[in-house]
Parts: structure tokens; C-alpha cells; sequence
DNA sequence: TGAAACCAGTTGATTGGTCAACTAAAAATG
DNA sequence: CATTTTTAGTTGACCAATCAACTGGTTTCA
């Protein structure tokens, strides 16, 4: 115990600023929840989270193009390329480029992808129910309800 | 399988898989108010989100050191140490070498830092109140309780 | 046509964040 | 005491993410 003068620390911590924020709260949540996920697929699958992202994303689209990819899911198309890039190289994604647009790459998952993308799946949606294992329909339903309003929120430039 | 043309495009990106995984929501919304927390500080002090949160830890806690922070706050202590040396560069924290353990140094607000974190405070607070106006307190309650339960979940190693 | 605007995707610079190794100092233990 | 263990904080390596600039291709339209 040291502390020689007595100041104002530890004690206040619990009611602190940034810990009434949402968005606070919600970064830390989510910062471990990124952590567990990573340390999961990689564990199940050997993938990085940005790469099952798009594995996932170009597996349930069946065929796509990457600015759609980011446009849909609201990926930076630098980083997406980049993940992209180094799925090919890995041989899990296949990319043709169109006939006519000779701008556009059409994405789709290689035979191994799709192994990969099957064998991957169970381990994220048993994942998904050990996380909602402990909430309600209520709890869930109202907490998408919160995103989808945070997002709207999120968007809006006055502030 | 692998219908070269009549591949399922755009069209079923509203109910991907990955659309329903509360942590893929949960990482674009949370991208998305990042984002605008980080362009509204940017704007009304000049402080990047990091530099905010340090400021107003210690700000809030009046006195206080690295080592406590780092607990307190479940931030990376290695990463707040950067964030407090560039925050001493541009004077706006204090560091104080304790007299008895050589280990330790204080952490204040400067003057200029104490009037950063008063221009500061009301631009975050009312950021908070125009995310939470769409919200009702049932809605700001729940979606606390799911976040508590999400952060435990996300600690539990054995998935 | 041909110039301007636009779109797809790539690349580079920079920052944020995680992790682990490290230094220096203090505390604990025997 | 001397040695081991713990703690405070720094540093370096590395990856994820954001942003902007850029290339090359396509459309628009005067």
C-alpha cells in the first residue's frame, strides 16, 4: 500500500464517465468477443477473423464481386482486397474475371474453400449459441433492436 | 454446388448467415459509432478516441497511475503507456515520479489538459444523449444486461 | 468522338491494438 | 541478508483497420 498522499483514485472508478457509455461498454465487449472468435477459428480452422468474414460472405453468396462484398457488409474494400489477395494465394477463393467488364473479378470458394467453409460453419454457429445461451428471445430481440438504432444513429452526420 | 450462372448473388445478402451472428452486427455497429465518436472528438478538441479515453480516465479519477488504469479500465497497458507518453509530449498530462517507489509515476491533467477535458466532456456527453434518444429505458437497460452477459460469455475459454 | 466523370480494385501510409519480452524497482521469503 | 517473485512501466514485433491516392477500365454526354 503505498500512496503516500491520499488522492482521488481507485475509488471513483465504478462510476467513471466512460463506463455510463454505451459505446464504451460496447467497444470492450466487443474487443473480447473479437478475441475469443479469433482465437476459436483459428483453433478450429486456422483462419483469421477477416479472412472466415469473407469466406463466410463469399460462401453464402455462392458467387460475388468484392465492392459488393463491401458494400453489403460495410468492409473497407482496401482491407477486403487485401484478404481477398491472400485467400487466392491460399487457394480457398477463385477469382475469374468477367468477359465483358474487364474491372470486375467474380469471387467464389475453390473446392478446398468450400471444405474449409463447411468445416468452419458449425464451429461459428455452435459459437453463436454458447453466446446466446444465457439471454432471453426478449434480451435478443430488444438487443438487435438497439444496434439496428445505434447503427441509424451511427450514420447520422450532425453530431 | 457450383451453378456457374445462376449463382445466388445479391439478392440473399438480407438473411447471410453472418447477418444473424450477434457479433458480426455487433462489429459493424460498433466500426460505425467508432468512426463518428472519432471524427466528432476530432472536431471539437482535436483528440483521437485513445487520447480521449485516457484524458478522461484521468481526468475523472483526479490522481491516478498507469498500472491502475490498465487494470481499472481493461485497457492494454502497453498501448496506454504510448497513448500517455503522447499526451505528456503535448503537455496535456502530468507525470510525477513517486518519492518512495521509483516504480511508480502519477498521472494528472495539466492545466491545459484540465481545459481539454472540460471542452471535451460536454461533446461526449451529448453525443451519448443523441445516441440514447432514440432508445427507451427499458431498451438502454437490456441492452446493458446482454453486453454484461456477452462480456462473460466472451471469457469462458472452453469454446 | 473525346473529355470528364465514374467505378472496380490495388497499394501505401499511418494508426490502433495485441502480445510478449524486457528493464528496473520493490516485496516476499527462507 | 541474498535470492526469488512480483510489480510498474517501456519497448519491439506484428496484425488489423482506416484513409487516401492511384491504375486501369467503363460510361456519359456535349
Amino acid at each position: 500500500m503505498n500512496s503516500p498522499d491520499l488522492a482521488p483514485t481507485d475509488a471513483t472508478f465504478g462510476d467513471l464517465p466512460l463506463h455510463q457509455y454505451l459505446t464504451y461498454r460496447l467497444s470492450r465487449v466487443q474487443a473480447k468477443l473479437n478475441a475469443q472468435g479469433a482465437r476459436v477459428l483459428h483453433e478450429a480452422v486456422g483462419l483469421t477473423l477477416s479472412q472466415w468474414r469473407v469466406i463466410a460472405l463469399v460462401g453464402a453468396a455462392g458467387q460475388t464481386r468484392l465492392s459488393v462484398l463491401a458494400r453489403e457488409a460495410a468492409l473497407d474494400k482496401g482491407l477486403l482486397s487485401r484478404n481477398v489477395k491472400s485467400l487466392i494465394a491460399q487457394g480457398l477463393i477463385l477469382a475469374r474475371q468477367d468477359d465483358i467488364d474487364h474491372r470486375i473479378q467474380h469471387l467464389s470458394l475453390s473446392a478446398e474453400g468450400k471444405r474449409v467453409f463447411e468445416r468452419a460453419l458449425p464451429v461459428t454457429r455452435m459459437r453463436q449459441e454458447w453466446l446466446r445461451a444465457d439471454l432471453t428471445e426478449e434480451e435478443i430481440r430488444t438487443f438487435r433492436t438497439v444496434l439496428d438504432k445505434l447503427e441509424i444513429a451511427s450514420e447520422r452526420l450532425e453530431f
